[in-house]
DNA sequence: ATACTATATTCAATCAAGCGAATACAGTTA
DNA sequence: TAACTGTATTCGCTTGATTGAATATAGTAT
């Protein structure tokens, strides 16, 4: 029973809509701490907090640049996992498809891919 | 992020080990409560009670049939989604095969598919 | 009816997750 | 060195998940 414990895991770390929406930015491409916050509108130590859990669950993986941190999708089959759970919801007549961030969230924002 | 919040809830469903386990027996084709109650070694009211949390989130269906009621996975999609779950922990060199129950675990079970 | 069997639900206690607020840390610039 | 900036962590409280125990329900049989 202790790989189910460990697949629990990786689904306990997606169960979380906000988390959804940060692996789905991620999925976009690698961003910054600043950047997903500025996208999520909420605050840094709360994004900070998400992407620990994601990245304890080892969905995520981080590079540091100078005072940046720059996260990415740590395996691409996490975007296989993203999208089984969008085509369950898609049968069920629920569209998740990706929202592009509106450019006005980004303001504040000075990181690189902002610019 | 209303869809986001529908997909969290599949996910939260899926992580549990237990009913990780339930979800990998039913792959197998349809079962009835105490079928189940006797493959996992628990009691039949923890076993309703994971069965009831899967139901909620539309995972599986069931169909009664006279005392016994039978449990299926309720989409074909709900496969890809443990095997999208299985593949990650896979590539991490964790196995997450299929093991079969082994009979003596069904002794006690008159059901019709332990006959 | 009553008794029985398979399953479901409720309740209560424990434990973990969520999250705001404050603070710590690390890298940069002056 | 000190001040600043981007990110991470800790703390405490609240809320939700987990699970054992008891009980309820529904279908069957006598």
């Amino acid at each position: 029973m202790d790989a189910y414990q460990q697949q629990a895991r990786i689904f306990q770390a997606l169960a979380h809509p906000v988390r959804l929406r940060i692996l789905d930015l991620l999925a976009e491409g690698e961003a910054c701490v600043c950047h997903l916050t500025a996208a999520l509108h909420k605050r840094q130590p709360y994004v900070s907090q998400q992407l620990a859990a994601l990245r304890e669950a080892g969905l995520v993986a981080d590079r540091k640049d100078g005072l940046r941190v720059y996260y990415r999708l740590s395996d691409e089959r996490v975007r296989d996992l993203l999208s089984a759970g969008a085509d369950i919801l898609h049968a069920r007549g629920i569209e998740v498809e990706f929202v592009p961030v509106p450019a006005a969230s980004l303001n504040g924002c000075t990181c690189p891919r902002c610019k």
